[in-house]
DNA sequence: GTTGAAATTAGTACGAA
DNA sequence: TTCGTACTAATTTCAAC
C-alpha cells in the first residue's frame, strides 16, 4: 500500500527513491514492484494532462438511456468514439454516464444531437457540462479511509448493518425523512 | 502532440525510448519533455491502480445540491475526505458529482447518510453506483478526434454554427423534438 | 529481506547544421 | 529548432550474505 501511496503521486520515481521512501531495501523494492504491476494491482502508468492546454476546454457528462438487449452494440460504438475518456454503466435513472473532452460547446452539442442520437443502441441523452473540476485523485486506495480525520477509528470490523435489499438508491434528503417516519 | 500520445499511454517510458516511438533525437525529446512539464501541459505522473484488488470493489456516484454561498465550506470538506476520487461542479439538476471508492455498499451508505448529511453546506444527495466501469482513458487528446472513423475530415475550421446561448442544456431527444418544431 | 559492485542506461552540455 | 556526440551521474541487475 505503502509503495502504491507513491507511485500513484508520482508514476516516475526511480525504484531507488521509492525504496527510500517507503523505508525498504532497493532490491526489495524491484521486487515488489514487479510483483504489483504483475499481479494487476498496477494496471498502467500514465500522464495527467491539461486538456485545457491541450485544445479541449471543454468536459461535459452525457446521462445515456440505452434500450435494452443493445449493450454490445453501444459498447462497439462507445470503443469507436475517441474524445470519450469515461464510461460507466450505473443504476439510477439513467444506464450509462460518459464524460467527453471537447474543444468547445459547439463540439459537444454536434456529438449528442449527430452521433449519440444515431446510435440506435441510445434510447436518449441528457447532457450536463462540467464547469470545475474541484479534485481529481489519482487513484483513492484503501488507507486513505483514516487519513483526513481527526479521530482515527482503530478500524473496527464494521459489520453491514444495513442489508444490500433494504437500501434505497435514493436522494438521502429524501431517504433521511423516510427513516424517520419508519423509526418513530 | 505525438509525445503526449506516448506518455500517456505509458507515463514510465524512458525518454530515450519516447524519442525513438516519436521519431526525433534524444536531446530534442529531453528539451520538449522538459518543456510540456514546465509549461504544465503535462500535469503529473501517476500509476493507475486497480482499485477492487486494492481492496475497494464499489465505485458510487454522489449527486450533491449544495447550498448558495457554502460553496467555499463544500470544497474544504471535500479535502477532508479521501474516499472522494473526483469532484466536478456541474450544470444541471444538481451541483456537483463525486465519485468515491468504498470496499462495500454499506459503507456508501454511511459515507452519504452519516458523513455528507452532516455538512450543512449539503442541501440534498443522490446517490447511484456503478455496475461497471467500460472504459477509461488516461487523457483525451484532440488527435484522438479523427482516430476511429472511417472517414476522416481534413479538419476544417468548423466555425461555432450554434451560439451558446441558443442551447438548451437538456435531455436530447428532447432537444430534437423541439427543434423538430421550431423548424416547420 | 539486505547490501555492494558491475553493467547498463539516463541525463547534461555544447558545437554544428 | 533540431541533431549528434561525448561526458557525467544515476539506475538496474545480479551476486553473495
Amino acid at each position: 500500500m505503502k509503495i502504491l501511496e507513491v507511485l500513484r503521486e508520482n508514476g516516475r520515481i526511480s525504484v531507488a527513491a521509492l525504496a527510500e521512501r517507503v523505508g525498504i531495501s532497493r532490491a526489495n523494492a524491484y521486487t515488489r514492484f514487479e510483483a504489483l504491476r504483475a499481479d494487476g494491482a498496477i494496471k498502467r502508468f500514465t500522464a495527467e494532462i491539461d486538456h485545457v492546454r491541450a485544445g479541449l476546454g471543454i468536459t461535459a457528462l452525457v446521462f445515456v438511456t440505452v434500450r435494452q438487449q443493445m449493450w454490445k452494440q453501444f459498447r462497439a460504438e462507445l470503443a469507436r468514439m475517441p474524445e470519450v475518456e469515461y464510461c460507466a454503466i450505473t443504476t439510477g435513472q439513467h444506464d450509462a454516464m460518459i464524460q467527453v473532452r471537447m474543444a468547445d460547446v459547439a463540439a459537444v452539442h454536434r456529438l449528442v444531437t449527430e452521433r449519440m442520437a444515431n446510435i440506435p443502441a441510445v434510447k436518449a441523452t441528457e447532457t450536463v457540462f462540467i464547469l470545475d473540476e474541484v479534485l481529481r485523485r489519482p487513484y483513492v486506495l484503501p488507507t486513505d479511509r483514516d487519513a483526513g480525520r481527526t479521530a482515527r477509528r482503530p478500524a473496527a470490523p464494521e459489520p453491514a448493518e444495513v442489508p444490500l435489499g433494504k437500501m434505497r438508491f435514493v436522494g438521502a434528503a429524501e431517504g433521511r425523512a423516510a427513516l424517520r417516519k419508519e423509526g418513530g
